[in-house]
DNA sequence: ACCGGGATGTTCT
DNA sequence: GAACATCCCGGTG
């Protein structure tokens, strides 16, 4: 038994969302995988956030409403999915880092041959788009109206009391900010948290 | 196990 | 023209 995440989740301080996500299930058609590493992203104090030099073309979502998906293309080859967060003008967004698979295992190894165990299907933000299918079409598809049967899902599961922190990957800046957070001792998290 | 580099093309300066 | 919220493979030890 689970239900679908309504707007308010999603519109509140980047910050509150980013932890409030951990053990959330994504679902898309025919996949679902609970979620164990994100990273917060807000434009306005955030030099490591796409929206931190103001609004662009790539960017506009994160601009809009919270509960819909940005979708980034990134190094030549590789998506990435966030979900939007707080209020309208105020640009934030959390990335998702890492999932552990729960359902359509075969379809994800499809997508994924690189994968050699079941833990590698989606410990990763590109990793997870492409085992979920997820690309430029669904960047700013509403995650409450479950647009392109993408949403987000309490299956009962609460999020860790106390979840792991950390700086966050792959940035050149911002990288002092301790905004990545992770379910500790899942095998999926897409990098070891220092300290825990 | 660990490390280094190549892939590949959009986005913004 | 540089940077990029990454991943994978092939080298070495």
């Amino acid at each position: 038994m689970s239900r679908r995440l309504g707007r308010g989740f999603f519109a509140r301080p980047t910050l509150e969302v980013a932890p409030d996500l951990l053990n959330k299930v994504l679902v898309a058609p025919g996949v679902a995988g609970r979620i164990v590493e994100v990273e917060a992203y807000r434009g306005s104090d955030d030099p490591g956030s796409h929206a931190y030099r103001g609004p662009t073309p790539r960017n506009e979502v994160m601009f809009g409403t919270a509960g819909h998906l940005y979708v980034y293309f990134t190094y030549g080859m590789h998506w990435c999915a966030n979900v939007v967060t707080d209020g309208p003008g105020t640009p934030g967004a959390v990335l998702l880092r890492a999932l552990t698979p729960l359902r359509g295992f075969a379809r994800m190894r499809q997508r994924r041959p690189a994968a050699m165990r079941d833990h590698e299907l989606a410990n990763g933000p590109a990793k997870l788009a492409q085992a979920f299918g997820l690309g430029k079409s669904h960047d700013g598809a509403d995650l409450v109206r479950a647009c392109h049967g993408v949403s987000v899902r309490d299956d009962g599961t609460p999020p860790p009391e106390r979840p792991a922190v950390g700086t966050r990957i792959g940035l050149s800046q911002g990288t002092d900010l301790p905004w990545r957070f992770a379910v500790s001792e899942v095998a999926e998290v897409s990098r070891p948290v220092p300290g825990r």
